[in-house]
DNA sequence: TTGACAAAGATTGTTAACAATCGTGAACTG
DNA sequence: CAGTTCACGATTGTTAACAATCTTTGTCAA
């Protein structure tokens, strides 16, 4: 889960069993999973292929979070939990270490963590499920088309949020993160098309 | 799709393949997707069991579409689509024949297929596959707690809802389908066991 | 040189036999 | 008679060989 995989990569059946040293069976199932999820594409006769999200798809998953995730702060702030907050401070410490060390893909796995954990902190299984996906279609998104200084959250936004919750102002709450998601998806340089590197990160991983 | 099956009911693989026809790898795939989706539970060593949704799950269940319905009929009803509302006054006579018929599962089915077409009509893939996901439980839910004669969606008010977005009344779209909600829920018996019967159904189904 | 065609190689999809695990019931013991 | 243990049957998990499909490569002809 630390090394990042480039977009369009093929997944060979073959090279994951070698790899993790597990039967096919226990990949194929792995990879259907994976797809029901998303993150990676299935064809027919074809192999698995790293999901390579476009502008469209892009602009879809922001638009869906910008419909769940400000209903969902603000009833945070309304009705706030002093141990998920607790839980939410220690992860933002994380995230300033990884920011301070300069860890992109750190970075980005944690500002993610962080949306996650507001959702899970509702308690509802079924609001962090649907966060969790889009959590992590976003830091593909991201990871492909966010620019390289601005890498994912502008620094002390997360915080803002979390201290609007923790003094429960849900208007202001909800505002942040709103400007937030702004923020995220206006840092991202959207070129249909960004193939060419990837086929040649592709050929340069696969081997 | 027909006919419902009773919760906590066993999947054996070996009634399935004859059931359908098909090899033993395509039972176990479906069934790895539809755990996947929380329609069935996979139980190591011991077979699947379709999902047996209890009162707390209930509860996430309509808080989840609490959190992201209002806002998605009142985004419909700002930017109604005249293809959409065709489609939805379409799938709203349906609904009303299979009323007049008393087709109870039918009902249920539509009801359900309503919202998601609902979340369909905002051609955001996310949002439509969350919706679904949430109206698959709910028809659950509804198909073990709901009483048998408010069978889960007050009469006409699907058709309120659509008027109101026709009309481009965010406000009250978003009013009604609240209180569509609530009656569903309120309609919900809430017995927090319910085995004693299903064991029965699940036996007699068995053969 | 380029294009099409065909055969070989590689990869995925499927099947069937085997191994492991679990539930049940009979036998045994206190 | 109650409780425990063991063995058997049934069911799921895994493996390996086979079939089907796709990709590549080499050849031939225009």
């Amino acid at each position: 889960m630390e090394q990042r995989l480039a977009p369009n990569t093929k997944l060979s059946e073959a090279r994951l069993c070698e790899t993790f040293g597990v039967g096919r069976m226990r990949v194929r199932r792995a990879l259907l999973l994976l797809s029901s999820q998303g993150i990676i594409e299935l064809q027919s006769n074809r192999g698995a292929y790293v999901a390579c999200p476009d502008k469209s798809e892009a602009n879809d998953v922001f638009a869906a979070r910008m419909l769940i995730e400000p209903p969902l702060v603000r009833q945070l702030a309304q009705n706030p939990n002093d141990i998920d907050l607790a839980l939410l401070t220690d992860h933002i410490a994380l995230e300033d270490a990884a920011r301070e060390k300069n860890e992109r893909t750190e970075i980005i796995r944690l500002s993610g963590e962080f949306h996650t954990k507001l959702a899970q902190s509702t308690g509802n299984k079924f609001i962090f499920r649907m966060m969790r996906e889009l959590v992590t279609r976003t830091s593909l998104i991201v990871g492909l088309f966010g620019s390289s200084e601005n890498a994912s959250c502008p620094d002390d936004e997360h915080s803002n949020i979390l201290r609007a919750i923790r003094s429960q102002n849900p208007e202001m709450a909800e505002q942040l993160l709103i400007s937030h998601l702004n923020h995220i998806q206006s840092g991202l340089v959207m070129k249909s098309r960004q193939e060419p590197q990837d086929d040649l990160a592709a050929i340069l991983r696969s081997d």
